[in-house]
DNA sequence: ATCAGCGTTGCACATAGCGCAACGTAGGCC
DNA sequence: GGCCTACGTTGCGCTATGTGCAACGCTGAT
């Protein structure tokens, strides 16, 4: 819609790797390298990107204060980061916490594993619904009809041979995880890694967030994995808690 | 420079606290809500803004991507993190890393302190050179002349009773700090808080960052301070060396 | 000393972005 | 339950704004 916005906003996605000069700039995007450099200027100014030298341009601080300071408030987050840490602490593997963001997860927080092999992660990267832990739980968590809409309208790209392709074994899977009150993605997102999810709830019971533990498969098999779950679901409770939800008699929302 | 670009990066500065609503934002920047929402909505595309219910917008995912992709990919950083870490473990205090930046300084990592009462910041955060011991030490690690033509730039505001207040007094002290090969900030930024720092060198020995220890003064007086002293200097030392620095006979580049 | 590569500037054109005002919609109050 | 208000949304016409171009100048390399 805003031309030069737009652009701009794509000169700081391109700016998000290594630091590059106006030229490079100007070719990546197709623009000529007078507009990119108005641009680049504006957004200097915001400190949004930072001049290095004479020649490069590397991303500024406004971006890591902005950002820092929007997960700073995301309730959360907050709540759940002494789970996170305890969770972290007990099993030695990395935890995340995601959210659900138009039809993706978005990881909100981390924790890195303590062993040499861990999965490659980052605050702030998105990720498919259909082939993760944190994906599922925060699909089952909604509405049957959102959850069916949801289902149909995904891609289910393969990125393994374990991947669920379709919208049926989707739901299916949901509803298992619904019942179970946490979700396994069993290398269907990468194939050294498995993961298993649960959900962190709000004072009224709704979903707020997945909280996951994910496990390369040369450190644990299915069966050690699986034997985490209560753990896992020690955490989620205590993030829980922390985040306003009361434990009821039924069991909460689940069902 | 861009007119269209600089109103939607104060949108996004207007975002970092709470969610907030077109109208507001509108009157906020002082823009018709028409224009709000065609930047929104260009915002929205690139995920730097995300769109919560029917009428609230607060930052998008895009921001937290960008700015830890761009954080991881600084060298210091990953190299100083495993130090932070030990030093904050060993310690129980507040760590931080920051940079130079324009004229300024910017915090790049931090571990938490583990006591209740502790500094507050954020990583992104800008603070100034003057009343910081991360400044000092920054400062001190510039050649000569442009050490001198800074301190004469700077405009020294008094942030506390103890504030440095003028070119001279500052140029000074960063003389004591390159000898002493740390800097100290006694209550000179804030007033519960005292701070110590040390240089992170790179392979040529040129200073990357500064590391410092932030303690609130209810739990360690000066000397008490002072006393961690070899410990931070250990730290910085360790984080150097993930760098690429190798310690010299004449003790670095320091005098 | 010459040249190449890159950032920078001024300019003139046209488009992209703007404010306006009218419309639609959802939620709240009586 | 119906009206009203408070928002988000849309279409439109104007002009300021952002654009590409081409010439300039700096800096560093050969």
């Amino acid at each position: 819609m805003s031309q030069s916005l737009d652009r701009a906003l794509t000169l700081v996605a391109a700016l998000a790797g290594e630091p590059k000069t106006l030229d490079q700039l100007a070719e990546e995007i197709g623009v000529h390298k007078s507009t990119v450099l108005r641009l680049l200027r504006t957004l200097e100014s915001h400190h949004f990107v930072h001049r290095e030298g004479a020649r490069h341009y590397r991303l500024g601080s406004a971006l890591f204060d902005l950002a820092n300071r929007s997960l700073e408030q995301r309730d959360v987050r907050r709540g759940a980061e002494p789970a996170l840490a305890a969770l972290n602490e007990r099993t030695g593997h990395t935890v995340h916490l995601a959210s659900f963001e138009d039809g993706e997860v978005v990881y909100i927080d981390k924790v890195e594993g303590h062993h040499a092999v861990r999965m490659y992660s980052r605050v702030g990267k998105r990720a498919p619904l259909h082939c993760t832990a944190v994906g599922k739980v925060l699909a089952a968590a909604l509405p049957p009809a959102r959850r069916e809409e949801l289902a149909r309208s995904l891609d289910y790209p393969a990125l393994t041979a374990n991947t669920i392709r379709d919208a049926d074994a989707y739901l299916a899977e949901l509803a298992g995880v619904a019942e179970r009150g946490y979700a396994l993605d069993a290398r269907e997102h990468e194939d050294f890694i498995h993961c298993i999810a649960a959900p962190v709830r709000g004072a009224r019971g709704e979903v707020l967030a997945a909280l996951s533990l994910s496990v390369p498969t040369v450190l644990l098999d299915i069966d050690g994995l699986l034997a985490l779950v209560p753990d896992l679901l020690a955490a989620a409770e205590e993030a829980s808690v922390r985040c306003g939800w009361t434990r009821t008699e039924q069991g909460g929302t689940s069902r």
